[in-house]
DNA sequence: GCGCCCCTACCGAGCGTTCGGGCGGGGAAC
DNA sequence: GTTCCCCGCCCGAACGCTCGGTAGGGGCGC
């Protein structure tokens, strides 16, 4: 043990990818070279390759973890059974806290916009996720819990981008992630008006 | 006149930068070319140098913009006279329509996070406005028209959020500007439950 | 002393930008 | 009306630099 000041990181894969997705959220992944990475990890960039195969490669490693994430989601119970607007509001809180718990990850999935095949991909599987989301909006609208005058295809989009909105601000401190993600699911099934009476 | 075929742009800072805009809003600043920007604009790279300055240039007239027309909002007599409440609702409407109006503009502009100096000062001309929207909605909730519950820069946060994330999926088609607009007004002080009684 | 891990040094490609020149039309000179 | 030149506009080519990625050597632990 080198007890002095290196902490001895382990270098695998996945603490790369840790590091790189903070690197890629800061700086964007197009404006973050591995350079960037390298000094982000205390390594230097070629030592990089003898981990990962390449700068893409770390992408499609934090593009499939939020992914993951987001689809661990809609296979909870309580995302499965029950009215659809519970289930929605049990997806929608748990979208918030979990984009809040895996902020680097999320915050490079909700750029990314199909330039590479991995980037593609994940656009797919996000598309995917919305259609999912969109038809237990649509159910809910039948059961008579959600206005008519909105279309769920819509209403779908503008409550994750709400939701998703996030990360462009949030920094551990201040709010708890509770409050915020509580504040979400408020705004998008009750608005901001004071409710009269 | 060249009746011919040619359109004969006129290729002034204006028009170059309304194409630079399209292939930032698409590629991103970092992802695109200055060979992007001359091929979708039908000229040489080498020929952008005649009337800009240079990329930066470019995306800094993008950002005026964006923000002269955030700006103008607040100035308007409805976000300045009456009661808190309607002036923050004048307020949302009037940005989520500016911001499907001139949808490149800010589609850069919510995309910027302050790499260079132009980019800088973009973020703090948003913060400004972000904070003068912050102090409506704590008048609102003075006056007992916005739930107590959510914190005003919290709140102001998340409605342009979700009103600015239209700039990642809207294409002009199937959904008209004000069906939108009207959607993003709806949620932001109703939400989409459905009302009781 | 062998193998894993990281280093220094380097590569070709692509970037934003610059340079010098060519082309073409409009006005002045005659 | 013809000639000539100037100047605005655009181009091909190349510069310096940084990028993602590679090659090969060295050192440390087992």
């Amino acid at each position: 043990m080198t007890a002095l000041d290196a902490p001895r990181k382990p270098y695998d894969i996945d603490s790369l990818t840790d590091v790189a997705l903070r690197v890629f959220a800061e700086r964007g992944y197009d404006g973050a070279s591995m350079d960037d990475v390298a000094r982000a990890a205390g390594i230097t960039k070629a030592s990089i390759y003898h981990h990962v195969s390449g700068k893409e490669a770390l992408l499609e490693r934090g593009l499939g973890r939020a992914l993951d994430a987001l689809f661990a989601i809609i296979e909870e119970p309580e995302a499965r059974e029950g009215r659809a607007i519970e289930r929605l509001r049990h997806i929608v809180a748990r979208v918030a806290e979990t984009t809040l718990q895996l902020l680097p990850e999320l915050t490079v999935l909700f750029r990314v916009h199909g330039a590479s095949k991995s980037e593609r991909e994940a656009v797919e599987r996000r598309r995917a996720f919305d259609r999912h989301v969109t038809e237990i909006i649509a159910g809910a609208q039948r059961d008579g819990d959600v206005r008519r005058d909105l279309d769920p295809r819509l209403a779908s989009r503008l409550i994750f981008g709400m939701s998703n909105s996030v990360v462009e601000w949030y920094r551990s401190g201040t709010l708890s992630r509770e409050t915020i993600a509580r504040a979400v699911v408020a705004i998008a099934f009750e608005g901001i008006a004071a409710r009269r009476g």
